[in-house]
DNA sequence: AAGGTTTCCAACCGCATTCCT
DNA sequence: GAGGAATGCGGTTGGAAACCT
């Protein structure tokens, strides 16, 4: 069903403003405005959105235009599930930035804010909420820490190790990742996590991987120098996907 | 198979910031 | 510098798809 709502569009043409009244439509893009658009864009570029939704013939609002851009039909769009490599990222840069989604999505090559806002939101506050605590607590934030990143980190080892030619495969996906070994973590040192089954059930880990040498691993996860020099290594591995991709 | 529930994600909304005159 | 328009950002919502009973 089409949504249509009275609205104006409002350009500035030659210094003199202009706004017109006409019918705005809303909902899910058909793939004819999306041709419509990407044809106008190729064409003119980036930006004025509302000038886009004007002369491209399109019954959008210029954020409307401007969001569907960004987030879908851009060539550097990446789509598909979210990588262990850019789980780890995420989780880390938010422990640095917050919820500035645009900023973490910076070092992302073709994810949206939106997307790992939509990431965060659907699988780590998920985690939290079963935790019964805050994503911003300290119990949440140890749970990372100690639980998900040593496990996400041994995902990505044990993914290298089945395939050293650094083909790494998630579900569907294949990707070209390597992951350099001396970043990932030394075994356990004594830290123990008191909640530890109920994290630990709510990660999905079993017994033996709990008791493998990685959990609880330690001070490699501190806010300093780990932190910066795995968020560029993890970067350098996204770029190079993105050139292995093209 | 049907109906209910949950999950996921595209898109909207309102506010903040930046840009332009 | 002021004011208004355009753009950007983050929170939220709605609906389709997937899953469960």
């Amino acid at each position: 069903m089409e949504v249509y709502e009275r609205g104006f569009f409002s350009i500035s043409e030659s210094g003199h403003q202009i706004e017109e009244e006409m019918d705005v439509r809303k909902g899910q893009w058909t793939e004819e405005e999306d041709s419509m658009l990407k044809a106008y864009v190729t064409l003119h570029g980036e930006g004025h959105w509302n000038s886009v939704a004007r002369f491209s013939g399109l019954r959008r609002t210029g954020k409307s235009c401007r969001l569907r851009w960004l987030n879908y039909l851009r060539p550097a769009v990446r789509r598909g599930s979210i990588t262990l490599e850019e789980q780890l990222l995420i989780i880390q840069l938010h422990s640095v930035w917050g919820n500035r989604w645009s900023k973490i999505a910076e070092h992302l090559p073709g994810r949206t804010d939106n997307e790992i806002k939509n990431y965060w939101r659907t699988k780590v506050q998920k985690q939290a909420k079963k935790l019964e605590c805050d994503v911003n607590s300290r119990k949440f934030r140890d749970a990372l820490r100690y639980e998900y990143i040593p496990r996400l980190i041994e995902q990505i080892s044990r993914a290298k190790q089945e395939s050293p030619s650094g083909q790494l495969t998630y579900g569907n996906e294949t990707e070209s990742v390597q992951v350099d070994q001396s970043l990932l973590p030394e075994s356990s040192s004594e830290i123990q996590v008191t909640y530890g089954s109920t994290v630990a059930e709510t990660w999905g880990i079993d017994e033996q991987s709990n008791s493998n040498g990685w959990l609880g691993g330690g001070d490699y996860w501190m806010e300093s120098e780990w932190c910066e020099e795995n968020i560029w290594f993890l970067q350098q591995q996204l770029y190079d996907d993105e050139d292995n991709e093209i």
